[in-house]
DNA sequence: AGTTAAACCTGGTTGC
DNA sequence: TGCAACCAGGTTTAAC
């Protein structure tokens, strides 16, 4: 579910209600991706700062008798809801939640892929090793178009599947891959280390476009996407390409083709989108 | 070192 | 209707 405009539209309807909120009381559900890595008690009287992002992952500053925070990631199908008191009763898919006392934040994730792990900084274990290989931040005024050509020399790989590891410029999982491909006409097979360097500008310009547009919407909600107080997004009605296979492309009318490149669906125009 | 496959899970949809 | 197969927004880990 949530690729970078999932995220930060969580963390943008989490961090102004949470911000100086102090923790009563935290508990675990089901395992998520990692354990803990402390005692849910060991949280209760921290403070909330300004809520983060790096990537897909939220930081959640906590400080107090102990110095440190959360590390968050929503995996495949998580996201966050913000409760007011009292809140309903944990389902069987909430695996974690903070009763602060500004409500209760509750971690919804069916498919556990997610994960919550304290870290007593960004740059101390297990945060830095979580956070060691990502990319550029795609708004980041770092990443030019000469620095992206740069970095996809050497990789063999298809753009589409070095966009989504995330090691060069992070933010864009299966479906802004996808758009932003389209976007920029570029197939979705080509070898990173072909594109040429008016073509890695292109590519640059349609993911920022992209996730911009996707970020303005709220994200996108295919399924359960949420932000913290229950809104859906609406970039679903404006993907071009991603989930609509066999349907005509909306620039040319070509058919719109499913591939399966890393495992992962890939939705390109054959027509649009030149190697 | 770079690339690829397997693994982690649950639930919804599709097809026989 | 039942059940098996396949599909899904991600990323780490192990293996070529």
């Amino acid at each position: 579910m949530p690729e970078l405009p999932e995220v930060e539209t969580t963390r943008r309807s989490i961090d102004a209600p949470l911000r100086g909120a102090r923790v009563l009381g935290a508990r675990l559900g089901k395992p998520l991706r990692w354990p803990l890595g402390c005692a849910p008690e060991d949280l209760v009287g921290l403070t909330l700062g300004p809520v983060a992002r790096r990537g897909k992952y939220l930081w959640l500053p906590l400080a107090g008798a102990r110095e440190g925070g959360l590390l968050l990631h929503l995996g495949m199908s998580g996201s966050l809801a913000l409760l007011p008191e009292p809140p309903p009763p944990p389902g069987t898919h909430d695996h974690f939640e903070l009763r602060t006392t500004r409500g209760t934040l509750r971690l919804t994730d069916p498919r556990r892929f997610g994960a919550v792990l304290w870290s007593a900084s960004l740059a101390s274990e297990p945060a830095a090793r979580l956070l060691a290989s990502l990319g550029h931040e795609p708004f980041d005024a770092a990443l030019t178009p000469e620095f992206l050509h740069a970095r996809l020399q050497g990789r063999r790989a298809p753009i589409k599947q070095v966009l989504l590891a995330g090691d060069v410029v992070v933010g864009a999982g299966n479906i802004y891959a996808c758009e932003a491909l389209f976007a920029a006409g570029i197939h979705p097979a080509l070898r990173a280390d072909r594109l040429s360097r008016p073509r890695a500008a292109r590519l640059l310009a349609a993911l920022r476009d992209t996730l911009g547009r996707a970020l303005a919407l709220g994200g996108t909600t295919l399924r359960d996407f949420r932000d913290a107080h229950g809104m859906s997004g609406a970039f679903q009605d404006e993907a071009r390409v991603y989930g609509r296979a066999g349907q005509p492309c909306l620039r040319c009318g070509a058919p719109v083709r499913r591939i399966v490149q890393g495992q992962r669906a890939t939705y390109f125009c054959p027509r649009c989108q030149k190697r």
